[in-house]
RNA sequence: GCGCCUAUAGCUCAAUCGGAUAGAGCAUUGGAUUUCUAAUCCAAAGGCUGGGGGUUCGAUUCCCUCUGGGCGCACCA
């Protein structure tokens, strides 16, 4: 199992300072990546932040520390800079040692594991479009954020299930069926309305098509419980096909389609009423029966049961999120676009009121997604029927584009996606740029081959030692750090960041370095090995964006 | 009116719980043994980090305020 690279040289850090009498500095004190390469491999703020409570200037304690961490086996120097950084250096030997680690790890997977997890069961709930229409590239951008999270909280020893809340039943349903059957008739040359916050899109006309191939005239000019039942059964199970038929190009499995119907049926709604009753939670009101939320929270207190007899779909989510603690899960992340934010404090009220602990309910907001078209922001909306679905995006720019592209945007950014840059230049796109660094380490191997060295793991690695080697080696390692704090801020964006400044050290180190010398097999075997050490980790982290890594690339 | 997110190079975005000279890609300009695959590399140019205050050794980051953009404020989901 992988350490964590910033961790352990602060432990180092602050081992060192408990030898020089200054303690409980471990919670403040950080070793970072200096900004400029020149400065040293790994740098620390510990003197500038216990200057203060030693009493000492920052460059004197400096010095002192300095002092200690220089008897440390794997550090060769050290430096104080500016205002009292304290700049460090590694030994070769230590960078060599580690690159062995990686090499020699049966599979990159498993080397770069590192359980704090253990094994709790976590669940992340992401996507949960009914069943009403294809998905949207709004969808798509939480599918992606959650796969991503999902496989990397897995890697942290989590027992993660992806989740898929949908609701077959309800209003919206409805207006499903009659919209399909309105579809239907048309093509009978039968003129109906599409029902108030129905769906005019083009695919319900396919679908009436598909539908009177099907049962031909049986429902022209006839709407009844039949006609609405096989009208809502078509169109419920052709829209789920599609939906999980998109998804799947996009690489991504549930592992549990959860139906709020079901919640009903197996009595957790009637039992989460039983429980407000008995707690006094609830009132009623105007005929509806309302939750004491504003004894929770500062807001006006929110119907759970319309004058109708209806639950509203704040109740349902209740009992949804009051079975996933009953389901056995520790915590759950459900991701969420920002229209969804104001439901946020209701929630975690309703939790509350239901007393779950305050850390089971969580939610990952992400912004919205817009598309540019020919210069222009296109409004989308699913109901109207004017929208770009997200099988046309993957369609265009191709799988792998797609998930690098939405995961690459920080979740709390906006996403503006550029149909016609995507769909003209792929050299747009910066995961050619990884890829290819994939690919390259790939083709040097074969060339190697060719040229009659022949690789061998593990050797000759003391013939490594330059400052390029040890920090390509430096910048592998801190892979398991950039893991870490992509689920600590649960932002995917953080991996592709890294990856990307991977393969940029990569090819640099490619222009300025022969890999491949036959004069000198030596150097050669040792750079190879560096090589393969860095396609381990590319091939790794593409593996968790969800991303293809090809031995070739296709020449533009 | 209230709440959440956001404002960084011409464009799309980064910037490690407050750190050193704010970085990449694309676009522009000039270069790289006719290659270990040039979807690469090197260099130049491009910034009062939306405006104004504050906090401190130090602010793109935290606080206040103003302005612009997005999204919410239902007996919709």
């Amino acid at each position: 199992m992988a350490k964590m690279m910033k961790n352990w040289l602060t432990d180092i850090v602050n081992d060192s300072l408990v030898k020089i009498g200054i303690e409980d500095a471990a919670s403040r004190i950080r070793v970072e990546v200096p900004p400029n390469r020149d400065f040293g491999d790994f740098s620390t703020n510990a003197a500038m932040v216990c200057a203060k409570s030693a009493k000492t200037a920052p460059r004197k304690l400096a010095e002192k520390l300095t002092e200690e961490l220089e008897k440390n086996q794997a550090v060769e120097k050290t430096e104080i800079a500016g205002p009292g950084f304290i700049n460090i250096f590694l030994k070769s030997e230590f960078y060599t040692q580690k690159l062995l680690e990686i090499l020699n790890a049966e599979k990159g997977a498993d080397y770069f594991k590192y359980n704090i997890g253990k094994n709790e069961k976590v669940q992340i709930e992401f996507v949960s479009a009914n069943p009403t229409g294809p998905l949207t590239v709004g969808h798509g951008r939480q599918a992606i954020i959650g796969d991503i999270l999902s496989s990397v909280y897995k890697r942290f020893g989590y027992q993660i299930t992806r989740e898929y809340y949908f609701n077959d039943a309800g209003k919206q349903m409805k207006k499903l069926s009659r919209s399909l059957w309105v579809r239907y008739n048309e093509l009978f040359g039968i003129e109906n309305e599409i029902p108030e916050g129905g769906y005019h899109g083009d695919y319900i006309i396919d679908l009436a098509k598909d539908f009177r191939e099907e049962v031909g005239e049986k429902y022209k000019n006839i709407w009844n419980e039949q006609a609405d039942a096989d009208c809502l059964a078509k169109a419920k199970d052709e829209m789920f096909d599609h939906i999980k038929n998109t998804l799947k190009t996009l690489g991504i499995v549930f592992d549990v389609y959860f139906s709020e119907g079901s919640l009903f049926t197996d009595g957790t709604v009637d039992k989460v009423k039983a429980y407000f009753t008995d707690n006094d939670l609830v009132y009623e009101s105007d005929g509806a029966l309302w939750l004491k939320v504003s004894q929770f929270i500062d807001e006006k207190d929110k119907v759970l049961i319309r004058s109708d007899g209806m639950p509203t779909y704040f109740f349902t989510d209740i009992a949804n999120h009051y079975k996933k603690r009953e389901r056995g899960f520790r915590k759950v992340f459900d991701i969420w676009g920002a229209d969804h934010h104001g439901h946020i404090p209701r929630m975690k009220a309703a939790m509350k009121a239901l007393g779950i602990e305050d850390d089971f309910f969580n939610v990952i907001l992400h912004q919205m997604v817009s598309l540019k078209k020919g210069g222009e922001i296109v409004k989308m909306s699913t109901r109207a029927g004017t929208f770009t679905t997200l099988d046309e995006l993957v369609e265009m720019v191709g799988k792998d584009a797609t998930r690098y592209f939405y995961a690459m945007v920080d979740k709390d950014a906006q996403l503006i996606f550029d149909i016609d840059l995507a769909k003209s230049q792929s050299m747009e796109n910066p995961v050619y740029y990884v890829q290819y660094a994939h690919a390259r380490i790939c083709s040097l191997i074969e060339n190697a081959e060719r040229k009659g060295i022949a690789f061998k793991r593990g050797e000759n690695l003391e013939k490594l030692g330059s400052r390029a080697d040890n920090l390509m080696i430096r910048d592998l390692l801190l892979y398991v750090d950039s893991l870490y704090e992509m689920i600590s801020t649960n932002s995917p964006h953080k991996l592709t960041n890294y990856i990307h400044d991977i393969a940029a050290m990569f090819h640099q180190y490619y222009n300025s370095n022969v890999f491949v010398n036959p004069e000198d097999a030596q150097t050669s075997n040792a750079r190879l090995n560096l090589a393969i050490g860095v396609r381990t980790v590319i091939a790794d982290a593409l593996s968790l964006i969800g991303v293809d890594a090809p031995q070739k690339m296709e020449q533009i």
